[in-house]
DNA sequence: GCGCCAACGTTGGTTAAACCAACGTATCAT
DNA sequence: ATGATACGTTGGTTTAACCAACGTTGGCGC
């Protein structure tokens, strides 16, 4: 779409912005996962696991923003892939310890490099600075409503 | 979700932002849409049709980057609430000409406070001046990928 | 110990947005 | 005239976000 012959009332409003760039991140970071065996929320939970160390479902879910059911069947595909490994909690049986394999560090890696061209771009418009504050003001805006 | 305990990959990824805002920005516009019997793409259309006059609706969903199917749907409701009226164009039969009635301005001039009303909601942490520049910065990145 | 509530992982959904394919009708270009 | 294109419509698919219910397990009051 030609988002330049939109309506102003909609051009000026911060929601109607947030969302067409929405649909354009989805879509240049979609492609470019093409082919990953990865989707978006694959790569927010090996994040998580490589930052966080190796957690429980219900952890992942909370740190990436996803629900217990997505967690779920994102964990399987991981596993299938061999990017994690997945153990019962000794300590607590209801639990499942999802851990990232090496192979799964290893992707993460690759998939940090593709993210990372995505980003670029997304942004390709804008200065480093611009882009810095761009992030910043989108922060706060996240923290705010967290 | 507590967007603060996410990965900093995540934190620092300007497509995660967007679309972490951008979830929020629907949800909060969705909840005052609720109870006025429209929806996102309703209004869009509705200023679509009072900025540029009455239109096909494939020039509607040109303005407001719809889908020809997703406006056939939209332009029924809005014809159901008698917010627009219909009509074959007489100089090209494969055309409706869509318009918006006076009810449907009316309900333009509602909608305008609501959407308003979510935007302060979404944009609250942020000075004027900074939510002028986030929209010139969502505004260069919306036009680049047009 | 027993009972109750809460958390966990899982299954099987729903909703909304974005999008696509195919059809019949009408118009345009040549 | 005829082939290509545009229009509106129907009937889909896909993805993300989300919800409800279930059996299992753990924590806690009593």
């Amino acid at each position: 779409m030609d988002t330049r012959s939109a309506p102003a009332r909609l051009r000026t409003l911060t929601s109607w912005l947030i969302n067409q760039n929405s649909v354009t991140a989805r879509n240049v970071v979609a492609d470019r996962l093409e082919g990953t065996g990865t989707r978006r929320y694959h790569y927010s939970m090996l994040a998580a696991l490589e930052e966080f160390g190796p957690a429980s479902q219900a952890d992942l879910g909370r740190r990436c923003g996803l629900d217990r059911s997505d967690v779920a069947g994102a964990v399987a595909d991981l596993l299938d892939q061999g990017w994690v490994d997945r153990a019962a909690d000794p300590l607590d049986r209801r639990r499942n310890i999802v851990r990232l394999t090496k192979a799964g560090t290893k992707q993460l890696k690759a998939l940090d490099r593709v993210i990372g061209d995505a980003q670029d771009a997304l942004l390709e418009p804008l200065s480093s600075a611009e882009r810095a504050q761009l992030n910043e003001l989108l922060t706060r805006l996240a923290d705010h409503h967290a």
